[in-house]
DNA sequence: TGAATAGTGTCTTTCAGACAGTATTGG
DNA sequence: CCAATACTGTCTGAAAGACACTATTCA
């Protein structure tokens, strides 16, 4: 962790200046066919930077209530939607003299996947949902916060071409067409049906509930994950024609 | 960035306590046929922490000296090494209370891949690359370093799987052969040859050099990178009989 | 019966795996 | 010639793409 000279007196720990710490949580869901991300409103207080704002949740590290970078995403999530979500997965940490006008600041980028909320869906005044309409949002973002969004959307659309990701943006219990359209939401373009449903039973990703969902068709078999813990990695990606990005 | 409750006056940026920021990075090199990452021992001083371990090579970000996080890498990277790397990435980070008995610390893992040095083929007494043996070294490591090199270890094996990256563990000028042998020390598992040409190719990965490798059998066509600024995906993973992994 | 969605079958294409075969050098 | 490594060709199999087909409900 720390080598400065061959031989030192021991690192004064008070005399070096510490940056900022802090965590950005993206919280994404899918709301009307829509890749959706949770934004929140900064202050009008034109003291603070970025006054009045829209900006990712966050903010901080308490030292006394975070026992690590994790839970204080984790913290951060529960203020803004009061869920506990099925995924959350660090993106990466930006930091940078530059990026906080107050001081050098490094910050700690996790994105959250949760099934679409029912009382959140028009957010309150300072938390609100916006559609990602192609990597961004409509609205300006405060500090560096639009490149973060943007990693996370990458991170995340990279993730679900080989992975069982979409399924957390679903409740519990879903149909297998459900599953489909979660993947075309988020990869914006269609997936054929019948290689999906391979992949999917080949994966042995879900297994069957003893229920159907009734509508005016035929019902459709209802699912849940076999193991909801662990994701599962398909050995290909959806469209070998293009290849993957990072 | 901050929202501690509805309407507050300014955030006092001095009264928070702020966390230890740290940057450490692994850096990779193929020596002997074998997968190698260098290593610096820790002072003997007992008034540090971990006096005389080895440890990840790193340290502080010195808020004067760095712009960024992957400034800081790259300091601690010339430090050690004198060497330009051809390729560094984020790994991620980690933070919390228990990892430095110091203080709340969060450190930024990156790694590096390099082609096998000439100079620093035995390091300096403090700096000594060590193989990696599974997702391990035989030394017990300084801090959570040991779970630090496990994360980077599985993220450039996982990623060597669908990517050129091996491709930098060499000099700018190679054959086919090298390439694929660093495949093969990285996976630790042989690779189809002709399958491996293949991909290589039809990825527009490398092109000739107006050379040849002579020794006692048939000359080997030396290539190099097409485009060294920019990894290479490839459509599938080399061996789609087990999944991959993140 | 028809609209709508659920679910299956079949043919094609792509590309890795296996492995044998040819090519070109030095000794 | 032989040993050694470079390189190519051919067959097979696994899984995706395309697309047509059948199944089951409600109105």
């Amino acid at each position: 962790m720390k080598q400065k000279s061959p031989v030192v007196a021991p690192f004064n720990l008070q005399a070096i200046e510490r940056p900022l710490v802090s965590v950005d949580v993206v919280i994404f869901t899918v709301l009307e066919g829509a890749l959706h991300v949770l934004l929140v409103k900064r202050p009008d207080d034109p003291r603070e930077p970025c006054p009045g704002m829209w900006a990712l949740p966050g903010g901080f590290v308490d030292v006394e209530k975070d026992a690590d970078l994790e839970s204080c995403a984790l913290r951060k999530l529960q203020q803004k939607t009061g869920v506990k979500t099925p995924y959350l997965e660090q993106v990466g940490s930006w930091g940078g003299s530059k990026r906080d006008p107050r001081a050098w600041s490094a910050t700690h980028v996790y994105f959250a996947l949760i099934p679409a909320p029912e009382s959140l869906l028009q957010g309150s005044n300072d938390a609100t949902w916006f559609p990602v309409e192609g990597q961004r949002v409509r609205v300006k973002l405060a500090f560096d916060h639009a490149m973060l969004l943007e990693a996370a959307v990458q991170r995340l659309r990279n993730k679900v071409e080989y992975t069982s990701l979409p399924a957390y943006l679903l409740p519990q219990e879903f149909t297998l067409s459900d599953l489909q359209r979660m993947y075309e939401v988020v990869l914006e373009r269609p997936i054929e049906k019948s290689a999906f449903r391979t992949r999917v039973f080949a994966a042995g990703l879900v297994e069957e509930v003893d229920k159907v969902r009734a509508g005016p068709n035929r019902p459709a078999q209802l699912y849940r994950l076999a193991h909801p813990r662990e994701i599962v990695y398909f050995p290909r990606t959806f469209s070998p024609r293009k290849s993957a990005e990072d």
